[in-house]
DNA sequence: TTGTATGCGTTATCAG
DNA sequence: CTGATAACGCATACAA
């Protein structure tokens, strides 16, 4: 636990010229520096993070929040994807990650500032948030930077970073027009976030340039969960027996649908075309595998830091970034059998 | 961005009097506390962290080092879960988390020491690395308090949490012989890991509890990779066509030899049994789903942070924890067809 | 080229 | 019950 008090000490210069020699200052002589870095290393000294931090008024973290950081949702991977993402590109950035551990209860008793200001963090990352949440108008109100993850949402300090959704729907659709499928269900996500809207229209929209007259029986709301879907799927099917391919919001209420459609006797991708959104792991997995747009997960965490670290520095005047998807075909997807 | 200095001015009292109202202590006036209180709320107080961990010399704060926390290895959710039990558990115990952003380039440059003096953590939990690590030996030499996820090493400060991976592989190993297979192959992870060891003990102990006779060809390694226990275990089927069921060290090489399993034409569970080790996500949807001995990752995280922070309580002598594992039956195995 | 003094925001000691 | 003062480890304006 050497300080530079100690090296101060042994070398038998002032503490100020130990700082200057370490840190590089030109205004110091070759000999004493080289003398003052020795001791350093002997000792093993490691400058403390927290009074350089405390001085500089630079902490040189941003801390990463985390709706719901626990045991569900670690079924697809999506949040760790970007996290790591997150991960590489702040250590590219010379950035350290505070996790900050938070949930409903505690929320309540701290303001988004107090939490990010307790811990002096530069910036917030913040993933997984859903639109309703309290915290997301203490978000926009504070005035510290943060960068969302799919929600699109810009303030003075706030930007995000999402995929174009709109366009990956519509990828989706695409690809099962042209498979020749008319009578195209859709199952969504919850209303409250934004990703479900875009996707949403992107699903209308290819069905407009296709002349297919839009009907909103098609569009049912799966929450983003496996079991809810594979209910809703169900119902969808019995009652709407024309449909022949549905567009899924989201890999996991895919794998609900295929669920469902094993239960009807439903022949994948035969009987019914199934395309999910995202390609978490699972989606190459499930049985047939899954046609999905993918998502580069990575890449968004890889983005949001760096857009952070952009606005910190004054750099990024847009404060948005929306990365593209691709389609992957799988064996969930065939042309329309007549 | 108050302080408490701002507070004392706007409440007419000195600092310390702030300090110790606001910390709760007893001997201050209940009036001039509410005041102090009021004020605070009005001006969106709170303590600056840094400052205070330099006073009181108390972070409490943890690292997390993930070797490789990179886009590989995201197959799996296990380092993911492990991370949430880990976030829970801290945030139960009243600690943060920061994530240690390294890699091999920057362990060449940072002693252990140093990266974690530097951030001043009080201690260090450490996940997914490898027995030759160079880093190892410096955190077994630091004096810093650290605790290895399955990695079986005590020091002063050092301690581990694993699950009982001999007895697990025991448990998967009954469970083949009491389906009366007993040309039983195993596909083991690298040598180097402790845990790989742990579950041939196993295997090899079950065997000769009923009287098989150990057969060291019949053990592979599969280098913990899906690919790689593909090709192993092709070869070792064409090799030993007696062989009718495979224990596996973990559910991703069991993927490798279900494909293996596929194109050598063989039916599973019929015509071979295969058992993984972990319980992956994955595990519940590969086609069949894998009968596998479950971990439980988020327990191993918890368990992990609360006995790091015994550690530093000086709570824990033992500085050590084991796991129980459970045998989880699914598809792919099945009694010896005779 | 080097040293002295000051301050960052907080808590602890001790005197009043 | 309250306040002045020192201290934590470091960086920096200013003086020498």
């Amino acid at each position: 636990m050497a300080t530079i008090k100690d090296i101060a000490k042994a070398a038998g210069v002032s503490v100020t010229t130990v700082s200057r020699a370490l840190n590089g200052y030109s205004d110091v002589n070759e000999k004493t520096r080289t003398k003052i870095k020795e001791i350093a290393e002997q000792l093993q000294y490691s400058p403390n993070a927290l009074a350089r931090s405390l001085v500089m008024n630079k902490t040189n973290t941003v801390g990463l929040l985390v709706s719901e950081l626990n045991r569900s949702g670690v079924k697809d991977n999506f949040t760790f994807e970007v996290m790591c993402g997150i991960n590489d590109s702040l250590g590219d950035l010379g950035y350290d990650l505070i996790l900050f551990n938070t949930n409903t209860a505690k929320q309540k008793k701290k303001s988004y500032a107090q939490l990010s200001r307790e811990r002096q963090v530069e910036g917030v990352i913040i993933q997984g948030m859903k639109k309703d949440d309290p915290y997301l108008k203490e978000v926009i109100d504070s005035n510290i930077p943060s960068v969302l993850i799919d929600i699109e949402m810009k303030g003075t300090n706030v930007g995000y970073v999402t995929t174009d959704n709109e366009f990956g729907a519509q990828m989706a659709m695409k690809h099962l027009i042209n498979y020749g499928h008319r009578n195209i269900a859709m199952i969504n996500g919850s209303d409250q976030a934004l990703i479900s809207r875009k996707r949403l229209k992107g699903y209308k929209k290819v069905l407009k340039d296709a002349e297919i007259t839009f009907n909103e029986n098609y569009v049912v709301d799966g929450a983003f969960s496996e079991q809810k879907s594979e209910e809703v799927a169900l119902q969808l099917l019995e009652e709407h027996p024309e449909i022949t391919a549905i567009f899924c919001a989201s890999d996991l209420m895919a794998m609900g649908v295929l669920k469902a459609a094993k239960k009807k006797g439903f022949h994948i991708p035969e009987d019914l075309s199934v395309v999910g959104f995202d390609d978490i792991t699972l989606a190459a997995y499930v049985d047939p595998p899954l046609t999905t747009i993918a998502q580069d997960k990575y890449q968004i965490g890889y983005e949001a830091a760096k857009l952070l670290i952009d606005m910190l520095q004054g750099k990024d005047q847009r404060r948005m970034k929306m990365l593209d998807n691709h389609l992957i075909i799988r064996e969930t997807t065939a042309p329309l059998q007549r």
